[in-house]
RNA sequence: UCCUCCGUAGCUCAAUUGGUAGAGCGAGCGGCUGUUAACCGCUAGGUUACUGGUUCAAGUCCAGUCGGGGGAGCCA
């Protein structure tokens, strides 16, 4: 059954312009007006500009502050009457809900149970629709009181209904004088129940990867990413991009980044054989050797050719043996790709990208964001403030050398030693963004040598049109380059790099064809959240983390 | 892959020089209470990761295996 939306606050709604500003006209829709989504009510509603335009994307409608969207549309479930809907805890403990003295009903988890004999109980509920759980207030007098609520444990998933009404206790706003309550799943065992209300430590919690959304801490991590996820979409989407679906399975080893995962279907104890006794690939499901993807880039490459502004956003492989808080063999990357561009071009992307997702993590999830604030890493939301409100600076590589020399004369210590050619270690990136500039950095153009052969050859011969955005607190968070677009040095490139010509034919081809100058970058989408969030280790910023020896969930 | 630290109750951790296995939380029972990291009392809960060795005696020392954390490299 569809839910309708209806509009409770038609003063919160805006029109965007062209160019980015906020139209003067305000949209009127009236209250009560409903549809099946938000959008159709702005569509209906919109008298002040004709409709073809807004569906030319000439305006726009948006929302000055997502949280508000939520505020200035009521979903109801069609055919329930208000009185007896089943509603979100998300809903009840928003600013000025319209749901207090209204009778509701919630489904969720039981997070803990405290008994008061003077004849109640208190449970508080998450339906994880939001960070703060719900208390319900358990009247003695339930005809289930002994016989099921005191036998109620956490994790127990229930059903109550209630009239919400103001809090007598401190610590919350609303809570729901409890009616009627239905407990659907018993926790077996509750002394086993690895989710205690208690701290875990994440290592344990790892441990217990299908129980682990329950707890604070992951149900927060899952909410930052999808509002992170749904931000990227947002943000390509609204300045003309296109979602390019680049695949999972390649039989091309083109940019040779590391160790590749196969795929076969081969009999592993018995494969077919050549004559010189190797294995024949020929005889395998694609006819040659396949293995998963470790990049999309240069498959986005020839949609980019055409669409002129494509991303990919998809899950990466690596069978690298890397065993850091910073790496995952399966992983989600964003790599947009953008035609008719140079690495300057490139540059203003990745900056106003990264602030765009962050500004909507900080806008659209202020409770979750204050529990990594106070909970996991103090000072976690200032520093994204701050990061937003950056100019991110430009530097040349060669600068950024002579800057480390100095402050190694200045009796700054590295491990790795400073000298133009090395590629720049995590120390140096660092001292770079956060002693020298104490800010967000874009460093471009790196030796030739330390970088991979699409990326387009400087005229000094000696540098790639490379781009390393850095962050304080993190390092690196973004790679990127404006490609080779010219055959002739491309074909120079990949022959200097010893790489197998005919392997990039079609990559080549994109070169003969109306080539044209074009760029791009590679962001990993978990090193985001993390940054975001102050979590320490990757493994628990995605929901069933792969790492070597790891893949039980 | 390298360096390093760790593995004790359901969970988080103690255990002196090698000398009887402990606490808090959680769980069960009881008391108290519009509670919210509740509080008080009692009870249950252990092959100290595994295998072998040294010793009168091993959670502790030695060797190996497995698992995990942190750092490095690779990278995103």
């Amino acid at each position: 059954m569809p839910a309708l939306f209806t509009v409770s606050d038609p003063s919160r709604v805006a029109l965007e312009g062209p160019s980015g500003g906020v139209v003067e006209e305000l949209l009127n829709p009236r209250p009560g007006d409903h549809a099946r989504s938000p959008r159709g009510i702005l569509s209906r509603c919109h008298s002040g500009t004709p409709q073809g335009d807004l569906q030319a994307g000439v305006h726009r409608p948006i929302l000055i502050d997502h949280r508000l969207m939520m505020a200035a549309f009521l979903p109801l479930e069609s055919g329930m009457e208000k009185s007896m809907q089943s509603v979100s805890i998300a809903e009840i403990i928003r600013d000025d809900t319209p749901l207090e003295n209204e009778v509701v009903t919630v489904k969720g988890w039981v997070r803990t149970r405290r008994d008061s004999k003077a004849g109640l109980s208190f449970i508080n509920l998450s339906d994880g629709s939001c960070f703060t759980p719900l208390q319900l207030v358990v009247p003695g007098e339930l005809s289930n009181y002994s016989s099921e609520v005191l036998k109620i444990t956490a994790g127990a998933s229930i059903i109550a209904t209630g009239r919400l009404v103001p809090s007598k206790g401190k610590g919350q706003n609303l809570e729901m004088q409890v009616d009627s309550i239905e407990v659907v799943g018993w926790v077996d065992d509750p002394e086993t129940y690895p989710i205690q209300p208690k701290a875990h430590s994440f290592e344990f919690l790892r441990e217990m990867a299908h129980l682990r959304p329950r707890t604070n801490t992951f149900g927060a991590v899952a909410r930052i990413r999808h509002c992170m996820a749904s931000a990227v979409h947002r943000y390509f989407h609204d300045n003309g991009f296109f979602w390019i679906h680049t695949p999972i399975i390649t039989a091309n080893d083109c940019e040779g980044a590391g160790e590749m995962f196969r795929v076969t279907t081969l009999d592993p104890a018995d494969p077919p054989r050549d004559e010189q006794g190797n294995v024949d690939f020929s005889k395998d499901f694609f006819g040659r050797q396949s293995h998963l993807t470790v990049s999309g880039q240069l498959s986005v490459e020839t949609w980019c050719m055409a669409l002129g502004k494509v991303y990919t956003f998809g899950p990466t492989f690596r069978a690298e043996n890397s065993n850091t808080s910073r790496h995952l063999a399966e992983f989600w990357m964003i790599e947009p790709e953008i035609a008719f561009a140079d690495l300057a071009d490139d540059a203003a992307l990745a900056e106003d990208f990264l602030k765009y997702i962050f500004k909507a993590v900080l806008e659209e999830q202020p409770d979750d964001m204050k529990f990594f604030n106070d909970r996991i890493d103090k000072g976690c939301i200032e520093r994204l403030e701050r990061f937003v409100d950056s100019e991110f600076v430009r530097m040349e590589y060669t600068e950024a050398i002579s800057i480390l020399e100095k402050a190694v004369e200045s009796g700054e210590k590295f491990d790795f030693p400073v000298k133009w050619g090395i590629d720049l270690q995590s120390e140096h990136e660092k001292y770079l963004t956060e002693k020298h500039v104490d800010g967000p950095i874009i460093v471009v153009n790196y030796p030739k040598d330390i970088k991979a052969f699409y990326m387009r050859m400087n005229d000094d011969e000696r540098t790639v049109a490379a781009m390393d955005v850095l962050a304080p607190g993190i390092g690196e968070i973004i790679g990127g380059s404006q490609r080779e677009e010219r055959i002739d040095v491309l074909d120079r490139r990949i022959a200097e790099m010893g790489l197998e010509i005919d392997d990039y034919w079609w990559y080549r081809d994109l070169r003969r064809y109306g080539s044209v100058p074009h760029a791009g970058f590679g962001l990993g989408f978990e090193r985001t959240i993390i940054y975001a969030t102050g979590m320490a280790n990757i493994r628990d910023v995605i929901p069933f983390p792969r790492t070597p020896n790891s893949a039980e969930f």
